[in-house]
DNA sequence: TATGTTAGTGAGCAAATACCCATTTTTGGA
DNA sequence: TCCAAAAATGGGTATTTGCTCACTAACATA
């Protein structure tokens, strides 16, 4: 262990002599003492280990404008494009750090505050790009159950690594995302400590989710919470996103029965007494996007460029 | 100037680009739509323009360590330390980052608070590597005259930038910084304006300052702000550093006349009310520094690991 | 003690990058 | 409109970097 934080020491200080300081990977290599690939391998750790975080600290035109139209289009609170990256097919690229960036900033308030978390890819990528900070004064609190189908602890629930990380305190679901049935789901949601997790999820002054879209290969089948019959009723009924579970349709309106009678997720807070910031691009999970801004399920969006212009354009 | 925005902005989306989405020259030049060449000169040119920050997440664990010994040595409620580049001879580098690191932090807060600032070139540089912010609620206030000796704004005067920034209401002193005469000061410090500025600078919450060093290149003399002769006379009456131009001796304590009894700077707020923090590294500085954590002239320090060893084990 | 496993190291090489220099384009002024 | 100065461009090249591969040391296990 000791080694691996020595290692980590010597990573952070060559990244911070590459990267700060700006030498070349040969001169770091002579002030530690090693040889230029050791250098040139710690400096890459210190990347891939989060330890270097880079930010671009200028407001480029087109995507201020693309969120100061979005905001007043769909009447948002809060609106942020980043940069698209024409020939890169992920979706998290950019809105991760973007996302990290305002989970730090809300976080870095030094009255307490409740953050709810939501789920998925995208929130898990933005979760990973947080720094390491001391915040005991705010709550953050899931609103999906942490139990995957299988019993193990569903991977893409993230609020364990986020408190980890910034040393809040933190109220996970002891739930599945999904009950068997209504009955299972009062059951579970009646007990007391179940109860008042999800009473504070309903204060939450600020909101982070993602959405999942519901197309062929939506995450909340591929990851076994729902079936495939059930994804097709859902589709069958209208449904063009979901968010922690609850699927909408193309104007924003729960889908009545099927799913939704037995999601497990805390209601979505009200985006009249909480911030709800969407984090989420791409054209698969544009109708989703679309439909939660326009009726208002969520009143903060971060997206790309790309997805921005589509927003904008379409409909 | 419409030119040179949409440079800045083709910039920062190549930053963007490169470092963000880990691009290479070749694609965001075949992105850009222009040659690679182009593209490497928009990725330095953010690079130089202070658009890309970078930021090295990871407590090196020495620099802690010297920190903490630091803390516990001279009873600094404040104490950080950079790493050292070993072959550098600049005595900004690294403290730069960080001090403008602590500023923003400060800044964040939400309750206004009273900012004092002092001068010098590692203040600039450290206000150089601000972001942008809103920050109308909070006052930041100059200890120190902007009126260089030939009538001129003086040039290390950072606080209009600093406000410019940061958007806070600011406080700057149209004064010089050493009076010609005690009367002449008094004369200044008694106009009504000049007089509230000075109350609001005994009030501040936080305050930085540089210290300069008494040598023979002594930056109060090279910019020409005291005579060769008196900085002669400071250095016969044992003053090793000064502080928005006031001349301590190494135990800590002002130096009496001489040009302290002109100095038309605000009294250095008091460590008792105050975080009055220090950002200074170097041989050339250590004395100085020495002289100012000993006798608490400031509370915090922001150094890097070399200075930091020195002065740990000197003295 | 032998042996398999893992992590780390250095050499070498292809790719990527920084920089220099001649040329072209743009800008600003007469 | 033309000219001169300044800025931008593209080619070429030396330097720097990322990566693979084979090797070694450390360690756990049989």
């Amino acid at each position: 262990m000791a080694v691996r934080e020595s290692r980590l020491d010597d990573a952070a200080r060559a990244g911070w002599l590459y990267y700060v300081a700006g030498n070349t990977q040969d001169q770091i290599a002579a002030k530690l003492g090693v040889s230029r690939q050791s250098a040139q391998r710690l400096v890459s750790l210190a990347v891939s280990e989060g330890l270097v975080r880079v930010r671009i600290d200028h407001p480029i035109a087109s995507c201020m404008e693309l969120a100061r139209r979005l905001k007043q289009r769909f009447c948002l609170q809060f609106a942020e494009v980043v940069p698209s990256d024409p020939s890169s097919t992920s979706t998290t690229t950019g809105i991760a750090e973007a996302t990290a960036a305002e989970i730090e900033r809300r976080l870095q308030s030094p009255e307490p505050i409740v953050m709810a978390i939501g789920t998925g890819r995208t929130l898990k990528a933005a979760i990973e790009q947080l720094p390491s900070m001391e915040c005991p004064q705010h709550r953050i609190v899931s609103l999906t159950g942490n139990i995957a189908p299988d019993g193990s602890a569903a991977f893409y629930n993230v609020i364990f690594t986020m408190a980890d990380t910034v040393k809040a305190r933190s109220f996970p679901m002891p739930l599945p995302v999904i009950a068997s049935s209504p009955a299972e789901r009062k059951l579970l949601h009646d007990q007391p400590m179940i109860h008042s997790t999800l009473a504070l999820s309903a204060q939450a002054d600020v909101t982070f989710v993602g959405i999942g879209d519901l197309g062929p290969s939506a995450p909340i089948f591929e990851d076994g919470f729902i079936s495939r019959d059930e994804l097709t009723a859902l589709q069958e009924a209208g449904a063009v996103g979901e968010i922690v579970g609850w699927a909408f349709d193309a104007d924003g309106m729960l889908v009545k029965g099927i799913t939704n009678e037995r999601v497990a997720s805390a209601p979505i807070p009200s985006s009249d007494t909480s911030l709800v910031i969407a984090a989420a691009m791409g054209p698969r999970k544009l109708p989703g996007i679309a439909a939660a801004v326009k009726r208002h399920i969520v009143n903060g969006l971060i997206t790309d460029e790309r997805t921005a212009s589509a927003l904008l354009n379409g409909v």
